[in-house]
DNA sequence: CCATGTCAAGGTCAC
DNA sequence: GTGACCTTGACATGG
């Protein structure tokens, strides 16, 4: 079992996702701050190999604009040497690595336009984990998409969508269940008709489920990976007290997690912390963790 | 120099 | 039909 936080360390004094304006676009511009998220990015992992820390989001702002037709500049050739040693640290510490691009990556949209551009910006973040050499257990991951009123039709866009896309996507792309729209159930048969691994996601099992226990749940979504991807990897969070359901915490609910990891003890999988303090809270699961699971948690160095 | 309006992108829901 | 919200900080402009 490894845990780790999305994006960005608040304890550290750099930012691994500085990004720009679209009108101040210049190669120069984006030359800088892709050497600064780098860097940034390095030092982060450094930090989570001192503290325990062994699972890590990639920011998608590393390379800003990366999908937009204005960068026409060749990232991959220019920052080739510094993801091939980001990847090497990686690989050597044995950390697993996600991404997740935001909402408006949609492979079962109705618009042909939308789904061009949604396949260009997973192609960029599945090209970033292959420069850095990372294995096939390096995973990005994606909601199914919208509803457009019609679920079934919509499911069956994802799954001819998705068979269609290349090789590079393929093997990386996960799908994890949402807060409102596709249930872990209906990720499952979107899984039986494509393979594709799903994220699982307590939280948003909590705000959207078919009545299954959360173990059930999770041992459901466990079955969807192979041996290539990797152990099941996890989102982990819980309500904000007092704000709109499905608000991820400011901070670690730890009676939560306890009775979340006492209730899964079983299973071995990889958590991410939703949790918007970051590593704050990632040292308190890790403490838990070290109580509780059967599963090995690496330790800090 | 600082405050604050605004930022590439889509979809859903409340009103 | 329109606008807030997702998620959210920080960019960058205008005063």
């Amino acid at each position: 079992m490894k845990l780790g936080y999305p994006c960005l360390n608040w304890s550290l004094p750099c930012n691994a996702g500085k990004t720009f304006r679209l009108k101040s676009y210049s190669d120069e511009k984006l030359i800088e701050t892709v050497d600064n998220n780098l860097s940034c990015l390095m030092n982060i992992l450094q930090y989570n190999k001192d503290n325990g820390f062994y699972f890590f989001r990639i920011s998608s702002e590393t390379i800003p604009f990366a999908s937009h037709e204005i960068c026409q500049f060749n990232w991959q050739k220019q920052f080739e040497n510094q993801l091939q040693t980001i990847g090497k640290f990686i690989l050597k510490n044995e950390m697993r690595i996600s991404m997740h691009p935001d909402q408006f990556v949609l492979i079962n949209a109705l618009d042909k336009k939308i789904i061009k551009k949604s396949i260009k910006e997973l192609q960029w973040h599945c090209e970033l984990l292959d420069l850095m050499g990372l294995k096939e257990d390096a995973k990005v991951q994606i909601h199914v998409g919208g509803v457009y009123d019609d679920k079934q039709a919509s499911m069956k866009r994802f799954v001819d969508n998705y068979k269609k896309l290349p090789e590079l996507i393929k093997k990386r792309l996960v799908i994890e269940n949402d807060d409102r729209l596709y249930s872990l159930k209906d990720c499952i048969e979107i899984h039986e008709q494509t393979n594709i691994p799903i994220i699982f996601d307590n939280f948003h099992h909590e705000c959207l489920h078919n009545d299954e226990p959360v173990a059930e749940a999770l041992s459901a979504a466990q079955k969807t990976w192979t041996k290539n991807d990797g152990i099941l990897m996890t989102d982990y969070s819980s309500q904000q007290p007092g704000e709109r359901v499905g608000k991820h915490r400011d901070s670690i609910d730890i009676k939560h997690f306890e009775k979340y990891i006492k209730a899964t003890k079983d299973y071995d999988f990889d958590i991410m912390l939703e949790i918007k303090d970051k590593e704050k809270s990632a040292a308190k699961a890790l403490q838990i963790i070290g109580v509780y699971s059967k599963t090995s948690v690496p330790r800090p160095s």
